[in-house]
DNA sequence: TACAAAGTTGTATTGAGTCTAAATACGGTG
DNA sequence: CACCGTATTTAGACTCAATACAACTTTGTA
């Protein structure tokens, strides 16, 4: 199975929204991290990536072209670190966690035949309501929100 | 970290709503799934489980009190079978996947600190109509849609 | 600059989940 | 009911994403 492809394509990540140094060191700050060249370097990476979620091995390969001495434990620690301050997205997949960046409130497509994992934006209201009754309800303090759907994406559907 | 404290009280299984034999019979079969005793006996133990949600090794441990020589494998491959066969529901969460029964369209709540993982029912409406467009405008062929918070629960909350 | 707290590194280790090949059970057919 | 092809089960070996560890380095602050 081709788990892996359609996401590792276009490593070169010169999206026009990558945030600028000053901007993550910024970031950083307010939440209480140290900028780090390694994690400054992680959160760059991820925030002009697009709308691709990459494995930590993934980032781990591509990062270390500029920071051969780049360890793994580090790469797991600052993903880590920045998904619990709401920086960057974690997706707990079946073939392992994916990392992206956190646009609006979306909706995320997994394609079980390829692997493939899309975005799409929707309306604010509609989610922002459905999530805060749940919360209330439970009796829940919310810190991270995921949806996912999975299934079959356009192409496979087509080609097969 | 007591990563699954409060899943795994209470395996002894005698919820209201477990379904009978025959029922699991039958829409094993109308799924295409062989009625073997193993996926009848796992398909049965989650079916009247209530609303916790547990890892494949739980269920083995639990499943094994009855059927001594099932193998680790076998869980795997039936709780596999049963989650794309959409009969149970798989959740897959940074620790690992747990598995629960479908109940109406919920949303599941993850605590991050005791492990503890509960559903709210939401209204139907609001939740299809959302996972609707999101499949539509994606041009999407969904088979499984989940919706997960994860944050704090009521208790950690209070106690801490 | 000096110091405690935070972060990093490389290696060893864990453990959920998969794979394999041989044995067995299922379900339809005559 | 006896048969056969296919699906399923089993036990154990294996994989590899993710974590733990302990020594070392860097960061933020006074």
């Amino acid at each position: 199975m081709p788990a892996t492809s359609g996401q590792t394509t276009d490593m070169t990540n010169h999206a026009s929204d990558a945030l600028t140094p000053t901007e993550i060191v910024t970031r950083l700050g307010e939440r209480g991290l140290a900028a780090s060249a390694q994690r400054v370097a992680v959160y760059g990476f991820i925030s002009g990536m697009g709308e691709q979620h990459l494995t930590a091995e993934e980032l781990h390969r591509a990062l270390r072209e500029s920071l051969p001495t780049l360890s793994r434990a580090t790469v797991y620690n600052n993903l880590a670190a920045l998904a619990d301050a709401g920086l960057i997205e974690k997706l707990d997949l079946p073939e392992g966690a994916r990392f992206g960046r956190v646009p609006e409130p979306h909706v995320n497509l997994v394609c079980r035949e390829c692997g493939d994992v899309t975005d799409v934006l929707v309306g604010d209201e509609a989610v922002q309501r459905l999530l805060a009754r749940a919360a209330r309800v439970g009796q829940f303090d919310v810190s991270v929100a995921s949806i996912t759907l999975s299934g079959r994406c356009r192409d496979c559907v087509t080609h097969n």
